[in-house]
DNA sequence: CTTGCAACTGACTCTTTGGTCAGTTATATC
DNA sequence: GATATAACTGACCAAAGAGTCAGTTGCAAG
């Protein structure tokens, strides 16, 4: 801890150089499934292949191992949702792409691991929340804003407000899944998100009124 | 403990009947502070103002003690939440009402204390949100499929899948309280509870697009 | 084969905390 | 005041689990 010598070289011979991977991976399955409190150093190294004490070379304490975990997942998940906003489009073609892709990405567990891992532990590691806001949605939500904003100026979208809009498009979709995840409560057969997709979008754009012919409604 | 004689009248002195609940109260505002295992007993009995030993001769546990807290809460709520259903007016006009009634109510951190406990703690007691689901969400959202059901028969409004449905009319607003909650992203200056669900009615009814007039959108 | 060292082990310590219980206090009745 | 007993206390115990460290193992270089 101390020198750092010419002499080290880094392709030493090294047994593994994968283990703080190795338990970071061990420790994200633990967490989700246990929580943070009741997963034991013990699991987790018995998880990664290694000893208690091996876990203790790669990582200063266990909450260190929470935090290198956020860490490592929550920067990659901004850039990989950015990259479908294509600010030049009618708003409506991009929101629709961008929901049926975030769809499909909520099928996977591993997507939302993180976020629950997160929304789950925030009273015991506010910093936590406060990375992700950092990385993740203070990069996505200005753009979906910007989007909205850009549509409304364009003539696509009536004027609404654009900050709370973003709970208009996505909130929906996020009740979806945790309702399946808390309670259990889905569709027959199955998430269905396509379908989630579909009917919400429906309702995003045209509103869920009749059409015109129909009984009136003015909003007060 | 053994016997219960005749002259067990339950009008006998008795310092404290009331303790049950002063320790479920202590120990609600602790558990949604700390979380559960966060929490010592100690902790509970203090906040409550008596030893550890009281506590445990009215709750077997510290588990029993989450159990009754839920248990305790959970009934009032979905027959609060059903008194606002009437299905024989115009669902907007129903949904609209219900909305700013839940708007007003979720102003109140009380009101979402149990739900915030119930999932933080699913994993550890899944018998929690199972109550939960039986005594509340099973009770309110068939009503409000059915408000939808029959809003669409009564050409109120477009034929949407009302089990879906459901998701994009509270989805918004679950999430505009799990963002304000969990990240503190807010609107500027507050809440501004009444704003969102202006915002989202709106929406939701004659949806985001721009009137006729404007550029076209046919839902693929 | 010998040597050096990084990688690793697992028994140990120390703290925390759920739960117990022998003893104390307060109150109602006579 | 005397007595019975419900209500309560807080010191104690035992289990669990985070973190430590003296010792062991295995790989690479000469």
């Amino acid at each position: 801890m101390t020198d750092d010598s010419s002499r080290r070289v880094p392709k030493f011979r090294r047994r593994a150089e994968a283990r703080p991977d190795e338990v970071l991976d061990a420790a994200l399955d633990l967490f989700i499934e246990l929580g943070f409190t009741q997963t034991r150093v013990d699991d987790i190294a018995k998880r990664a292949g290694i000893s208690k004490g091996a876990v203790y070379l790669y990582f200063p304490s266990k909450e260190a191992i929470m935090e290198a975990l956020v860490r490592r997942a929550v920067v990659p998940i901004a850039d990989s949702a950015l990259e479908f906003f294509d600010l030049d489009q009618d708003p409506r073609l991009v929101i629709t792409m961008v929901l049926k892709m975030a769809a499909h990405r909520l099928s996977d567990p591993k997507t939302t691991a993180i976020p629950r891992i997160v929304f789950r532990e925030v009273k015991a590691f506010p910093q936590l929340a406060q990375m992700y806001r950092r990385e993740v949605l203070d990069k996505v939500i200005p753009v979906v804003e910007r989007l909205i904003a850009r549509g409304i100026d364009q003539g696509y979208l009536r004027p609404v407000d654009p900050h709370l809009t973003v709970r208009s498009i996505v909130g929906p979709l996020v009740l979806h899944v945790a309702m399946a995840e808390i309670f259990g409560i889905m569709p027959e057969g199955g998430m269905h998100f396509d379908k989630l997709i579909e009917n919400h979008l429906t309702i995003l754009f045209d509103g869920l009124s009749a059409p015109p012919s129909a009984k009136q409604w003015s909003s007060s």
